[in-house]
DNA sequence: CTCCTCGACTGTTCTAGAACAGTAACTCAG
DNA sequence: CTGAGTTACTGTTCTAGAACAGTCGAGGAG
């Protein structure tokens, strides 16, 4: 039996809806007597659910007037979000940039299924690159750019520009990211590319970044070697601060 | 007729209440029944004023056991410094805690050299734990409390009670931490103790905590088996947080 | 003396419904 | 054409009660 409370469930769901972009920034969600139809609770349970959301602000309520998803703030300084190359960058070490492959193909479900209303057949730029730290193989990453951006971008030399600033030179207003990072083995097609033995211990790293809009931008799959970088996070109650460190 | 809410001006009074010193730090409210009742309102109203409070860190709600006035020492919501035992249970998962050991010890280097100044021969309490995840073993966990912490926790039956809480409860006030978690592969020793094979991926988190002076309060040591768990960072521009997470 | 069970407390979740207050659009009268 | 009133929506507050889940202490049994 699940022991999470109904309205709890209900917040993630909408969480879930609204970070997939099936509720849109600025959008009003249905209201409320009929979403708490819909789950099949009472308005308090119901209530009690938007409570949660309204208190990690995803959501802002308006008496006589509708529940709407947070609108879009303002464009800010992406201190807080920042990659691997960024951090790095910014800690001295130098980092090159090996491009294997630019191509456009056919989206994998795992990138189909972000973007929701997604048509067979739907195409992306896939990217596939090896980051170099100290000279040694460090990172092997795959990414996924959804359109429109994958038009926009495709023509870029990706050992020059990081795919981020490309994206945002073509207007992709970068806003927040999901990023899940696991312990894995080495496999052996991806230890081949970074020149080490299989079996090894390794980060597997994957995050969807989305636009102002909630619209999906770019899917990465990163595998890390563990000997080479470590997570690094500084937490204190007003501020947590997340990042890569090489090793030393 | 007056326009305040009577939840509202039930959550003012009782803040009053507490600024005022009728209901001191640490100590308990009465019970919510009997409040309501004083107040001529029902649960659920009382309930929300009470939200206010808690949302405003005035007031902590203990299930079974009270709603006691927030003790002097968390001067802060720690939202945002979660450990892993609070990631699982807010997501409902089970977690059973095992302690294998407790002792004062000879502090290891690890530990003396955050400590600055301690001396040769320089005793810690040395804390060892199991998790278990859904009925397994998921984490192992060596914790190295410094003094005066230390004395002030040993009685303590970790079983039932948090480490932090235990740590607060005794007047520390923990302000920040560094965390570093990196990818490895399970140790034989260790290995044994979650009753996994070895050789498996694990992340190893390696965690010190500090108090508002800058003295270090914990030092922690875990090992967290890669099947079990996952790390989730959610990324906004004005919010980062990170969490641990159950693999499905 | 220790351990387990049970009861009495606590907080928490949820149902069901009613009424109040805010907002906006539409209609009608002047 | 304009303004006021009305209606239909919205969110918000509150009542009343039941049941679930957590905690702790007391008492009894082994």
């Amino acid at each position: 039996m699940s022991s999470t409370p109904r309205y709890r469930a209900i917040a993630d769901d909408l969480t879930g809806k609204i970070r997939s972009g099936h509720y849109r920034a600025g959008e009003a969600l249905p209201a409320q007597r009929e979403l708490s139809a819909s789950y099949g609770v009472t308005m308090m349970t119901l209530r009690q659910a938007l409570q949660v959301l309204s208190g990690e602000g995803l959501i802002v309520q308006r008496a006589g007037r509708g529940t709407y998803v947070t609108p879009a703030s303002a464009e800010y300084p992406l201190d807080t979000l920042r990659s691997l190359g960024d951090d790095l960058r910014r800690q001295g070490h130098p980092l090159r940039t090996e491009v294997l492959s630019v191509a456009v193909r056919r989206a994998p479900r795992s990138l189909t299924r972000l973007l929701g209303d997604a048509p067979a057949g739907h195409r992306a730029l896939r990217l596939v690159r090896v980051r170099h730290l100290l000279g040694r193989p460090a990172v092997h990453q795959i990414s996924w750019i959804a359109e429109p951006h994958a038009s926009a971008v495709k023509g870029t030399d990706f050992t020059e520009t990081p795919l981020y600033t490309a994206l945002a030179d073509a207007g992709a207003r970068v806003h927040r990211a999901t990023e899940r990072v696991r312990p894995a083995l080495l496999t052996a097609p991806v230890a081949a590319l970074l020149r080490r033995p299989a079996g090894g211990p390794v980060f597997v790293s994957e995050r969807a970044t989305y636009d102002d809009q909630g619209a999906l931008v770019v899917l990465d799959h990163a595998t890390i070697l563990g000997e080479l970088l470590e997570i690094r996070a500084e937490r204190k109650a007003t501020d947590l601060s997340l990042h890569w460190v090489s090793q030393p």
